[in-house]
DNA sequence: CGCGGCTTTGATGTTCATCAAGTAAAGTGG
DNA sequence: CCACTTTACTTGATGAACATCAAAGCCGCG
């Protein structure tokens, strides 16, 4: 677990412009002073389930997976979270322990501010509770509507759909490479490795995407799309 | 839709228990100056999907279903809220209109009130917005894990959950009447509602739990509840 | 009374997980 | 740097779990 404490100012920070905005220049310094920035490298830890919560962490570059343990050391992972999200927005104000893992899956640099600062904040400043409010329910929000797409999709139509993802909200190109291996796509949508590996081939073979290890080209969005909605 | 607005005051409410504890009188005054209570009958929509927000609701006693419309006039059902739950929590603070449609599973009575003057006191009452967030935090979190449990079990293990659950969380006894049919079970746990009745009966048959109509017993809660963790 | 929705059971076929076996890639220690 | 081990990836064969289809009884409601 690499950690590197850096030194920068919240001037140009994309904090501002998402919740922040509505703090006043004295809040923001309050926040700029109790600040850490921390760096982790593909497969470090951010966050350990049944860690205590003490700190608010905001991920400023990088991509990150949430997952779960489940039984006999599976994995179960319920959200690959991209820059500008609050990646511990899920239970941080109603538990004291978390209840999810974190871990890069990338350079992947995020802020860490003292919980009780943020909640100082939320008491003293309306807008910016209002603010973080409305972040912690498009947050949860996409997740749960995520889950259920999922489980109404046959395995064609899963791998479709996350795919799909990957292509428009995450990489916004129609080649990219995959930032997780195929037993990790298996863990986020609930199947197999080996079917993820076999559907991703009968799409290779069906000329509708081109592989190449972990990249991936989408030849025929249409089709793709398609398969997402009708299995 | 019957809905017929009742006048009470708010002294014994639940509502103060919850989060308006942190309210002052003045606040609580306000609340219960613009709040409606109003009452619903089984089969009754109390919240359209897609339709605009503009109020916050709280669900004082009775029983609900949050459910969506998917392809060719099916449904899906996210969660049975619970009294002393905001069921408009969601998406509430986030989007415009309704993701979720909301109908009632049993006589049941909310509380109405305005999104605006819910927003004024997030906005002057620093505590109040915290308490909130609590509720939103913990509600999300309870939507997902649930979620997250139920993929993971074989059609057996699913129904077993979902009979502790009614057992356990809703009505607190081994014997209870199922406020919904074979089918919504089945859109509650993604299954069809033939193995819903089917794997009942096999509980039936082997002697974990009696069936009258809606009427269920859990005769053995430990096999039933070794069922739900290992399928 | 009859119609439509809910419930139930059985038979059948499809989808998917599991098992097995092999190749490729990546990390590890001498 | 190379042998060695481990982890990721890939394909095929098999069987189990599950959805679908079909048919019939039940119940409430107009």
């Amino acid at each position: 677990m690499s950690e590197n404490e850096i030194q920068c100012s919240c001037e140009g920070c994309h904090l501002k412009t998402v919740v922040y905005n509505s703090l006043n220049d004295a809040d923001i310094l309050s926040v700029c002073g109790d600040r850490r920035e921390c760096r982790y490298s593909k497969g470090d830890v951010i966050i350990e389930e049944n860690a205590e919560i003490k700190e608010f962490i905001y991920l400023k570059s990088g991509l990150v997976k949430i997952f779960r343990k489940v039984a006999d050391g599976r994995e179960q992972i319920l959200n690959i979270a991209t820059p500008m999200e609050f990646v511990s927005l899920l239970s941080v104000f109603s538990e004291k322990y978390y209840k999810f893992s974190i871990s890069a899956l990338d350079e992947t640099s995020v802020c860490v501010i003292s919980l009780d600062l943020i909640k100082s904040l939320i008491i003293s400043n309306g807008n910016f509770a209002l603010g973080l409010m409305e972040k912690m329910s498009k947050n949860a929000d996409k997740i749960i509507l995520q889950n259920l797409s999922l489980n109404m999709k046959n395995l064609r139509g899963r791998i479709a759909y996350i795919l799909l993802i990957f292509s428009k909200d995450i990489y916004k190109s129609e080649c990219f490479d995959l930032p997780v291996s195929r037993k990790e796509i298996a863990q986020l949508i609930d199947m197999t490795t080996e079917n993820v590996i076999r559907i991703l081939s009968e799409f290779r073979r069906d000329n509708i995407i081109k592989i190449n290890g972990k990249n991936i080209e989408i030849v025929n969005l249409k089709v793709l799309e398609q398969i997402s909605i009708h299995g």
